[in-house]
DNA sequence: ATGCTCTGTTTGTCCTAGACAAATTTGTGC
DNA sequence: GCACAAATTTGTCTAGGACAAACAGAGCAT
């Protein structure tokens, strides 16, 4: 039973560091210094990869690697919130009354019980409100709470997979007619988040949008010969806040150029914040947002 | 109107080539030759990518990377079948008589058309038979014209997408209760195909054990965890065709370990076809032997 | 005190070039 | 025609060096 080594590759796959990374911090700090088989390939022992994902873990709430990996053992109790500590108190007073119950359900591992509150929120509020009012903040608050170190990767997994499923369900429940405008919901490479692009197209498929869900993950020279099979008007593109923002610019510009003038380009989602929109591309912040613009389209191509 | 130029990993977001890849084949082969910018980094020129993308395509299809790179323009004309032209032919004679229909409607971008067909053949057919006749072949005929060459990144997407949507919505219109067993539903990161474990899910729930959902790319470390908080019975894993089969075992006997011996561990999915599973492990190479196990599963623990 | 710019440090990604093993193809003997 | 050995192909790993973008803190202005 001695324990398991992980290749550069497995740890790279598990704990999310590049191997460049992995091989950059044992050269500038010492840490992890794997063992070496026959072939002076490196060998991660299970604990070094366990201190790595908690590393990680850190480093994603707003930690720096540099002060992490000097630290001892003790990183374990520095678990508090760091980065958006005002934003989670500002969150928490608007909190609507079935937003607790929802957590606490996710905390106690209650599929069932989850899934049923949230069909009864939707039935009761409609799915607009219960998109905007229920599921938007939901989501926020499973993020913070990830980011803080109080939700499981695994709660956080199933959190999504589950409000999904509601979502999707709903939406399908709706009309499906031949709307407009077209719109192609999808996301770039690396990025996967989906929530974000079932919320949007929950509200403009209300509004009488024709969706055209094409699920993450489109390579960009992809996404216009899409958006021309499919004679889009609109191509809609979502970012979560793990995206790196210093890729947007180079990635949309390019797509922008590829895809015809007549088509807009709209990207949202908690990834674009802080972006400054490339020309020809428009940046949404909210989910109103997207609703309203729908709208100006519309009466822009009354004609 | 320049035609506008990726870096290296933009390069690889794109086209699934890794770095390592790309400057290996430029130092072996003498393609891609990419223009540097000041600071001497590449910088691929759009035309080079899709020239990138269209050999990658052909490489999934069993073709190897140094005949094409050798190959002038008239790749393009060698879109033929190779890999498995025995086995496709074999898939066309058990072909169901919804099949070509639907197949058709995907071609033809009728997304709407596509939902009420599947639905159609659903409400007709039964949730069981839906998913062994229709569901698995089509995700096979999909999956083979895609190798072939006739079906677009985007419209496989679409299917993807679509098919998911119809299933999900099959699965949350069964009755939920506290069934048994316990089977929590998964796969490990670079691992991002759902379709397989959703058609699991669909058999499993029907006959009445609680599926556990945890959508795709779960750390290894994260599944015993989560199958500990979830109190599973079993762990089930999907494999698609493009998961690296070498990875395979230095994957699945670390995880093996980390799980409680009473935890049986089931793989499926066309990856583990040529797999020899690690002891503890279960192998599956049909949807049928899902619903065996599971009867053999609970006699087994009647007591 | 709050907001700004400027500078120094941190940190990730990119670079070159060599080595080797796993997978595949090819060649040989039966 | 089939099994096994040899040669080829191909991807991943290793090493250390370089540099730019992001961040932190100092200094200055409001």
């Amino acid at each position: 039973m001695n324990s398991p080594s992980y290749t550069i590759a497995a740890v790279e796959r598990d704990t999310g560091l590049s191997k460049d990374v992995l091989r950059m911090w044992e050269r500038r700090y010492g840490f992890p210094v794997p063992e070496r088989d026959g072939h002076g390939e490196r060998l991660y022992p299970a604990a070094q990869v366990e201190r790595l994902c908690a590393i990680k873990r850190l480093m994603d709430q707003g930690y720096r690697p540099g002060k992490l990996i000097a630290m001892p053992v003790e990183e374990l109790s520095s678990l508090a919130p760091r980065r958006g500590a005002q934003a989670r108190t500002k969150g928490a007073t608007v909190d609507e009354p079935g937003q607790e119950e929802l957590l606490t359900l996710l905390r106690q591992h209650d599929a069932n019980g989850f899934v049923q509150a949230l069909q009864q929120q939707l039935a009761r509020q409609g799915l607009q409100r219960f998109v905007q009012d229920i599921v938007a903040p939901l989501t926020q608050q499973v993020g913070d709470a990830w980011e803080d170190g109080n939700f499981e990767v695994f709660e956080e997994h199933l959190f999504t997979e589950l409000t999904k499923r509601v979502l999707r369900q709903a939406v399908a429940s709706l009309p499906q007619g031949r709307g407009s405008p077209r719109v192609l919901l999808t996301s770039v490479p690396d990025e996967q988040h989906m929530l974000g692009l079932l919320m949007v197209e929950a509200l403009l498929a209300l509004e009488g949008a024709e969706c055209i869900p094409l699920g993450a993950q489109m390579p960009v020279l992809e996404i216009s010969r899409a958006a021309a099979a499919h004679r889009a008007d609109i191509v809609a593109l979502s970012f979560s806040v793990a995206f790196p923002a210093r890729q947007l610019p180079k990635l949309l510009e390019p797509l922008r150029a590829a895809l015809p003038a007549d088509i807009e380009l709209w990207v949202g989602g908690s990834g674009v914040l802080r972006l400054n929109p490339p020309a020809g591309v428009r940046r949404f912040s909210s989910l109103d947002q997207g609703v309203e613009a729908l709208a100006a389209w519309r009466s822009e191509h009354a004609g």
